[in-house]
DNA sequence: GTCTATACCCGGATAGAC
DNA sequence: GTCTATCCGGGTATAGAC
């Protein structure tokens, strides 16, 4: 039952990032809460980034997952979006607002996260990136209580649902060059 | 010709800001530039957030002025957009990825940044929040650098502005409780 | 209105003993 | 694999002299 230190370490950060934001979570709290002081820390991880590699790798498996287990639907798709989203504020914005370390994460990881987009674009990746970017903006927007306080989000997440659910009479145009 | 200490500071502070991004802004280095020590910034500004408040309102009247000049159309509205936030990335994202100080701020410059957008949809408040969010999805994105490398963004936007251009079909429905 | 000195925090990371 | 001691850096802000 002796937890692997390394695993240990980045539940202990995710505890920290998820209660009190990424300014808690520092090398030295991580330690304190293991019971053992930051020096030792260096010995089963290389630095800091490594651990936060650790849990965006973690933040993009989760959030792939509930868009996995919801519907097909685009409407669906955006409820487990914003939910899972809303749910995990500080884990969700240390995995989307910077790069993402590639070279440190799992291989897929990234790709497993939009498949289920993806898929309910019929593989077209424009739009399927237009929409994540739209899903993406209208949380970060919320998470950053960005939006004047009157603003109606359930609304504003449905005119976007609505903005790209088929339009049959574009789609039956042949596109050019296609 | 005795320009204002403080808005010499707002003028210093974008400086540092937008050459070396937001860690770069320290009252220690505002002050260095000007030719006095940190301390001496206390005599004219109350605290650092109140520089901050300055150029947060900035950024707003600037963008604000971005979409005023540019075409009615979503698509000149959206390149518009697009152009001002990849012009000035750290301003950017200093006036959208946190609460804005609304009491430090002139009345009206949320509202004005936001008018071009809701006029070309007609003052419909849903549908522009969600167009605005998701223009800055993909921009917030694109300065996070968090799209895949081979991403064709210009396709991407392209794909946002044709989702949110007008549906003759369903516009001429009534909604329901309008 | 500027200065020096300082108080008070915080962080990541390393050296070397055990 | 843990420790102590320490190095390096940073920051906002105040007190009190001039």
């Amino acid at each position: 039952m002796a937890e692997d230190r390394v695993t240990q370490a980045v539940g202990v950060a995710r505890e920290l990032l998820e209660a009190d934001g990424p300014d808690a979570v520092s090398m030295r709290a991580i330690a304190a809460r293991m019971g053992i002081r930051a020096p030792s820390l260096y010995k089963h991880v290389p630095d800091k980034a490594a651990l936060e590699a650790h849990l965006i790798a973690a933040a993009l498996t989760e959030l792939g997952h509930a868009l996995r287990d919801a519907g097909p639907e685009l409407a669906d798709l955006a409820a487990a979006y914003r939910s899972w989203a809303i749910g995990h504020p500080h884990l969700y914005t240390l995995a989307t607002a910077q790069p993402i370390p590639r070279d440190r994460l799992p291989a897929g990881v990234e790709d497993q996260a939009a498949a289920p987009l993806l898929a309910a674009f019929e593989g077209d990746e424009d739009r399927a990136r237009a929409a994540w970017a739209a899903a993406h903006g209208l949380v970060s927007l919320e998470l950053a209580d960005r939006f004047p306080p009157d603003a109606d989000l359930d609304a504003a997440w449905a005119a976007f649902v609505a903005a790209f659910s088929p339009r049959p009479e574009r789609r039956a145009q042949p596109r050019p060059g296609a």
